[in-house]
DNA sequence: CGCCTATTTGATCTGATTCAAACAATGTGG
DNA sequence: CCACATTGTTTGAATCAGATCAAATAGGCG
């Protein structure tokens, strides 16, 4: 049913703009180098001078600042079909840290190949200049829910957006998708601590909007859930609006 | 000593890349409509579909996510140089409010003059991309203050970031700077009640960082103010790090 | 002068943190 | 296949940072 690993891109990018085929070759023609990583492996450090681009073809990605006293902030997560590190083609040095939730499969693409590409295909250039974008939006959704959303509802939020995105790229069947992020990593993303985010996704299970449990994710009241988080997908900037 | 009106972006650029001379002058030959705003006025609006882009010329203006119940999140603030909504070039449909926070003069650039621009000089289609990618580490940045840093270092962050930002076009001399942001506004940006900023701004002069009055913010002891919000400049992404 | 907006103050209350520990699941090597 | 270690989840109690509510004061400006 799924393409084989390397066209994740090509499918994404499919969603922002109606590719010409010859706009296919030259992705298709693209140098990249497939790597594996296990979990928790840290793939791109603050202060690095990446050369190199990730698609992320497998698994799942977390970025994150981290403090001077140790605390750290998840800012992002990515999932297949994402660059997520291809800020580091225009700004030289890292700011933040990637690492990996999951084992994860990646495709490595230099700069280089990728810069020369836009030139020839500057539309492929576009869409990736557009999918920055919606990272930034989904950044800022990211504040707003930390700022001024309580508890429950920033939990739910974010239960919303990964569920809605792991949609969009084929890996949630019906309503039950595998969730691969702990409740410590939640509560470094959420900027609460991993003992409330406990206590609240208990709530979340009595109330009989969500179960998260041994890594799946169950949505049992998707409605009540995004009227809980407060949750409108439009920032997510999907071609058809799933949620 | 500042050029006029129209070139506060190729100043910005500047700092990114070595502009050529024709490059310059495919700026200078922008078609761009200058018009001025008071303060508090919206700009953009949640769900409008734009087809021009606005260069802010001078002033502060600032964007935000609304929340059903009212309240809501500044999840950036822009200053002279800032196309502060270059995102609308690729997503369709805005995802956020923008409002002056002062009045405004701002140079407005249909679309279709920018993207046949980018075709021409592509490099700055590139430098203004790059903009973006910065936008995104601020956006970063603040989710992490705003998660995971205290009331006072929180505060401290922002006035730092604020300050070497308004440091970087030129609007600060020495260690005081006009401060366009009330303290609701702060209220706003840093996901605080009014009141709590109000104590820790009096923290803040008390312990001989800062004073804002009167709409103008001095620095006393930069170093201390850093060490308060834990800042470090470099997400800024500036090409000489003043700070 | 008088209105409106911004800042300040005091008192009270609460959502969430912290600390400390138990419990459950998962994986590893003998 | 079991014992043990490790990581993730859950529980309870005490505490606190910051919110909320309500009202006073101070600037700025037409």
């Amino acid at each position: 049913m799924n393409e084989p690993d390397s066209s994740p891109l090509i499918r994404k990018l499919r969603q922002e703009f109606q590719l010409a085929a010859l706009e296919e070759d030259s992705l298709l023609g693209l140098n990249m180098r497939v790597v594996d990583h296990g979990a928790d492996k840290e793939l791109i450090r603050e202060g690095d001078r990446p050369t190199e681009c990730n698609l992320l073809l497998q698994g799942s990605v977390c970025r994150y600042n981290e403090l001077t006293d140790g605390k750290r902030q998840i800012v992002a997560f990515h999932f297949p079909g994402d660059i997520f590190d291809a800020q580091s083609l225009l700004l030289q040095r890292m700011d933040h840290t990637v690492s990996t939730l999951t084992p994860c499969r990646i495709g490595v693409i230099a700069h280089a190949a990728l810069l020369k590409l836009f030139e020839e295909q500057p539309r492929i250039g576009l869409a990736i200049w557009k999918d920055t974008l919606v990272d930034a939006s989904i950044y800022r959704q990211w504040v707003t829910n930390v700022g001024r959303r309580d508890a429950l509802a920033r939990t739910a939020h974010l239960v919303c957006e990964v569920y809605v995105r792991l949609l969009a790229v084929g890996l949630a069947r019906e309503s039950t998708v595998d969730w691969p992020i702990t409740q410590a990593e939640l509560a470094d993303a959420l900027g609460m601590s991993h003992v409330h985010v406990n206590r609240v996704l208990q709530e979340l299970r009595k109330a009989e909007l969500i179960t998260i449990e041994r890594q799946k994710l169950t949505i049992h009241d998707w409605k009540q859930l995004k009227a809980a988080g407060d949750f409108d997908a439009t920032y997510l900037h999907l071609r058809d609006s799933i949620a």
